[in-house]
Order: structure tokens, then C-alpha cells, then sequence
DNA sequence: TATTGTTATACTCTATAACTATA
DNA sequence: TATAGTTATAGAGTATAACAATA
């Protein structure tokens, strides 16, 4: 086995890995699902049905990414039929998203499929343990600076 | 305010988010100091340092990526001369991988940032919670499933 | 002038497949 | 045959800079 030194004891070494396995969970439950998403996608999906009609900007800032990142990101999920970018009646510099039909059907599944990945994640742990822990990420959030 | 639906009962919608603001922090601490390092490269130079010699198949192991994705990252450490690539004498096919005296001094002093990055994320927590945090986030680690 | 979305461009991380040198 | 490292290639996430349309 090999000597891993000092890493075992930093918490960002143990977010990292822990981050790395569970995408992975996710990726698994998806696929055997026969369905593809990922955690970003899935986190997308759910800002623009419970905030129908935001723009872009909006969305980018809400995803902490920047606006010309977004462009592909939407353009795939467009191709799949998921979400719209309807033209805003208000301002026409503006896009307005909406999930489609389709969309809304899917995120349900989506929802579901969600829902066991996490009870899988968090089958080691008690409920006052899963609590407790996304209160000290939180907290952890919390103290790290941007710049 | 946006709504973020069910999305904060999440545990890896935290843990995701955390992760994010965490590695934003490591990158601050780094560009303050006049450096530039990723968390990625710092675990590989501290898994190098401690097992001096090692190829580049057990690395990429250790490291959880494909050999392949490995070359390019090599590459540009040993470009910075950090990292050097020696033939093993009784593995004609195998690198001995090493840090240079360069990069020997280099890791002491990405290791004191580090430090003080850890410290910064983890001021809002008690030595007990901190320790908490990291057994938990290795319990859910475990839980995780790859395939 | 300022803002929104897009495009062009560039870097990094990631992988698979095929090639080479060696075992 | 099998393994280690490399290269070619491709897809996704990230950004900055410049541009068109609109405010």
C-alpha cells in the first residue's frame, strides 16, 4: 500500500475523495437507470422549474459559473428537449427558460432516481449524522474565501 | 432570491458546494502567496515524495485516474522541474518516479499554505467537529458505490 | 454606455483506442 | 502474450475577450 503521508488528516483531501466516490454513485445510478445526468445538470434542471422565466445571467450567477459557460451547457439540454429558451416579452436582450413537458416528466424521474443515489450515499449514516454533517459543510462553506 | 427547491436537503448538493468553495480558497491561498497549485497536483507531489521510486501505473492508482491522463500532468510538473522521470533499472518498461531537490524545497512550502488554507476552512469548527466531519465524510465514502 | 447572450479561443481533466518498447 | 508509457482523439467544464442586439 502506498504511504499517502499527511493528505489522510486534511479535511480538503477527505472532501475531494469523498466528492470523487459519490459522483461516481450518481453517474452508476444513472446509467443502470438507463439515463445520463450529472449532479450539475440535475442541480440546473431543478433551478429552472422552481424559477420558470429567469434569464441566463440569472441561472449563471445561481450556478456560480460563468454566462459563457452556460451556453453549451443549455444548448445540450435544448437538443434534448428538456428545457426551452422562450424570448422575454419585457426585455429583449433576455432569454426566459422554461423546463418542456418533457422536461417536467423527466426531472420527476430524475427525482426519484436522485432520491435512492442519496439513501445509498448515506446508508452508513444515522439521520442525526447526515444532519449534522450538511450543517458542518455548511459551516465549512461558510469560512472559505473567494479571492 | 432564487429557490433552490429540495436541492439544501441534499447531501451531495452540499458536499458538491463545499467542495467548490473550498477548492476556490486553496486557489486564493496560492495566488496570494505568488504560487500556483491545484489540489490534484499537491496530492500527487506528496504521494511522490512519499514513495520515491514509484511507476507511473501504481500513481494513476493511487490517484484514482487512467495512465493515460496522467502523461500531460507529468509533463508539466517536470516541465517546472518539481518532478523528474528516471528509468528503472529493473523494469525497462517502467518510470522511477522522483521530486527533484527543486521540488523537494517547493512541497515544504506548498505544505505550510496548505496549512494555513486548512485552518481558514476549518475556523468555524472545534477540533472534535472537525475531526467528525472528516470520519463522516470516510463513512460516506465508503457507502458510495463505483459501478 | 451598460447588459445579455453568443462565438472564438484556450486550458484542464477525463477517457478509449492504438502504438512502442519491454518483459 | 501481457504490461508500461505515450500519442491521437474526443467530450465536458472552466474562463477571457470580442461582438451583435437591446436597453
Amino acid at each position: 500500500m502506498l504511504d499517502r503521508g499527511l493528505l489522510p488528516g486534511l479535511l480538503g483531501y477527505a472532501l475531494r475523495r469523498t466528492q470523487s466516490a459519490v459522483f461516481a454513485d450518481f453517474a452508476a445510478t444513472f446509467v443502470r437507470a438507463g439515463e445520463a445526468l450529472t449532479p450539475g445538470e440535475f442541480g440546473l434542471l431543478v433551478l429552472v422549474e422552481r424559477n420558470t422565466g429567469l434569464s441566463q445571467m440569472a441561472l449563471a450567477r445561481a450556478l456560480g459559473i460563468d454566462r459563457s459557460t452556460l451556453v453549451p451547457i443549455l444548448d445540450r439540454l435544448q437538443a434534448r428537449e428538456l428545457l426551452v429558451r422562450h424570448r422575454s416579452p419585457t426585455d429583449g436582450r433576455t432569454h426566459a427558460l422554461a423546463l418542456t413537458s418533457t422536461g417536467t416528466r423527466a426531472l420527476a424521474k430524475f427525482a426519484s432516481l436522485v432520491k435512492a443515489h442519496e439513501k445509498r450515499i448515506a446508508s452508513g449514516l444515522s439521520a442525526a449524522e447526515t444532519r449534522t454533517l450538511i450543517a458542518l459543510l455548511d459551516k465549512v462553506r461558510g469560512s472559505a474565501r473567494s479571492l
